[in-house]
DNA sequence: GTCTATACTCTGATAGAC
DNA sequence: GTCTATCAGAGTATAGAC
């Protein structure tokens, strides 16, 4: 493959990721993937033979990134007060970069679970571990007892909501574009502190 | 209009709900709904003229269930601790009831931003009763001080997540079916308890 | 009100020249 | 590798008979 092919697959793949996000898998239309990429839709067709091809190049690629660094962080050698603090943090801000993943994964993810179900096996989030870890140190009196599979999704469901569900969120507040991303970043603090005080003995 | 044409549009209503909600608007076709109402393609658009006519009409009806009786409740005259736990036991057995509502109000919110906004005008949820109360409350030392834009966003988000995440939350903790059910109903009990727990003075 | 048949448009995909 | 032109199928919508 030449250098000026590579490039062009890039542009295609970027320009992709845009309108499959934007419009989802059904909304979006290979035309307006070319034109966004700046080429014609036969050559589309000469990268990836077909939409569900070029898709599946995007959705895999992208749905990695909706639990990043999770794996590692939940198996670190951290006490759970610092993990849930790390944890937080590092997802925000990799929601911050990427705010539009959530949504799409999760449209993506209901309107047709059979295309999901070939990535999520690679996400490799084993919660043994944090259970554990959550017993050990409820027995030693850290913290209270509580179940991983309710903590974990608790702490998740935080995060991502308001990225999931930001319009309703903004207009029952109330706000501008602004003082919604002051809100994000308020978020950071006041999940940190629910969960924290909430598993505090 | 004769009883006929009622049942007819009712029929079609139900069906295109069904479909509306599993497909979403650009994956759903006309002929599946025609299908599943027992009917042909023509008569849709004698009674709907467009699908863009028959999806507002689906989802006019549909969005409405998203909060349930939620603005009564927040400005019932309740303890904020009887409201929350209240609150989360009437979400929680309407989301029982219409499980896939959220998902597919999340998916239509964030392909077509402009659709939803026409809806969302009609919750009239105000969370500034809710402020005030939370203020109220924590100046007589009945919980600590948090702010109500967080605090709902929390409950609401640990409620309705594993409603939309389903397939990921089920598959990373390798549950069946009926598993997931009980945990779910697992859910109630500890989401009170985490909420309750986390804005204890 | 309900049906069959069809018009018309959009869109994914391919053929073939350069 | 990249383009123009075009096909084939699908999908919304309408015409018109009953």
């Amino acid at each position: 493959m030449t250098i000026a092919g590579e490039n062009t697959e890039k542009q295609i793949l970027i320009a992709a990721r845009d309108v499959f996000i934007a419009k989802g898998y059904e909304g979006a239309r290979m035309q307006e993937i070319a034109d966004q990429a700046g080429i014609n839709k036969a050559l589309l067709h000469y990268y990836f033979r077909s939409k569900e091809n070029l898709f599946d190049a995007v959705f895999s690629e992208v749905a990695t990134h909706l639990f990043p660094a999770m794996k590692q962080l939940l198996e670190a050698d951290l006490g759970l007060t610092e993990k849930i603090t790390f944890f937080v943090k590092i997802y925000l801000q990799a929601l911050h970069e990427n705010p539009y993943i959530p949504a799409f994964v999760i449209n993506t993810l209901n309107s047709n679970p059979e295309r999901f179900l070939k990535y999520i096996k690679k996400s490799g989030i084993n919660p043994k571990g944090l259970q554990q870890q959550i017993e050990a140190e409820a027995a030693r009196g850290l913290i209270r007892k509580v179940k991983a599979e309710h903590l974990l999704v608790n702490i998740i469901a935080m995060c991502l909501f308001p990225f999931i569900a930001r319009p309703i969120v903004q207009n029952i507040f109330d706000m501008k574009d602004e003082e919604y991303l002051l809100y994000l970043q308020d978020r950071q603090a006041e999940i940190i502190d629910f969960v924290l005080k909430s598993i505090a003995v």
